[in-house]
DNA sequence: CTTGACTCTGGACTAGGGTCCAGACTGCAC
DNA sequence: GTGCAGTCTGGACCCTAGTCCAGAGTCAAG
């Protein structure tokens, strides 16, 4: 079975080597098998994790968030797997539901903008400064 | 021309005044006015800065985003205004489609999920950890 | 004049998420 | 067997977007 170093798994996954660290302190990764000499020893399954936890984080969650979906996937008990895993849903639909907010007024601004000539019919700047904040 | 004090313009704009402070120092608002005693004190056009900055950060851009395009507003440079505010859409979207990817995880987990019993394959991880990322 | 609300400054502090550093050890190539 | 890149540890430090504070000065009402 193939295993890498922690230098060789941050350049997989795209995060720093004190980023690994740092998740490993937090629980985010179990701490790592070790060499004889004590160097941190990798697989398949720590870089997947990393992914997981890379695009969990661009969506938004914070790292407690993210702690709570990896519990989901590592949890036997399933019962409370499926309480949780409802709650995110809850959670996740929220998300949703703000960035689509976000995204109608972005897009009706983007329309209602000619990209060139004045300023002061440019709507995106118009609507940005006017007073019926939501 | 009517104008005001700090206290004043926060309360109107609804931030706290140690944020207007913050924002001056940061150069998203321009060094006030100051009365013959040192007192800031503001008009209309700052205010209207405030509800732009507000709105903005509403529509998810940073204080960053924000200082770039108050300079573009500033230059009445339409057409990079509304380039920034698709690139923002743009962004948007691709966090909607991943967390309706993550939706998809965590709705089957929940279907597929008696409530006891054992737990193998897990979807949330399996719908976010693939390798194509941004 | 006094009182109380307001404002000034510089600087400390927060939380979350890292990032960097020194000094020591390890692994591998030449 | 020497050199250099990589790794180890604990702890200090950084950023973002504010927030709070002390101590001093100011403004307006009574």
């Amino acid at each position: 079975m193939t295993s890498f170093t922690i230098g060789e798994l941050a350049r997989r996954a795209g995060v720093a080597i004190d980023t690994v660290r740092y998740y490993e302190r937090g629980h985010l990764l179990a701490p790592a098998q070790r060499s004889a000499s004590g160097y941190r020893h990798y697989t398949q399954t720590e870089l997947k994790r990393l992914h997981f936890i890379r695009r969990a984080k661009s969506l938004g969650f914070s790292l407690e968030d993210i702690r709570t979906l990896l519990a989901l996937s590592d949890n036997a008990d399933v019962a409370q797997v499926k309480r949780a895993a409802i709650d995110k849903l809850a959670d996740v639909d929220q998300r949703i539901a703000e960035l689509t907010r976000m995204r109608t007024g972005l897009q009706t601004l983007i329309t209602a903008c000619p990209g060139h000539g004045r300023a002061d019919a440019c709507p995106i700047l118009n609507a940005l400064s006017q007073e019926d904040l939501p």
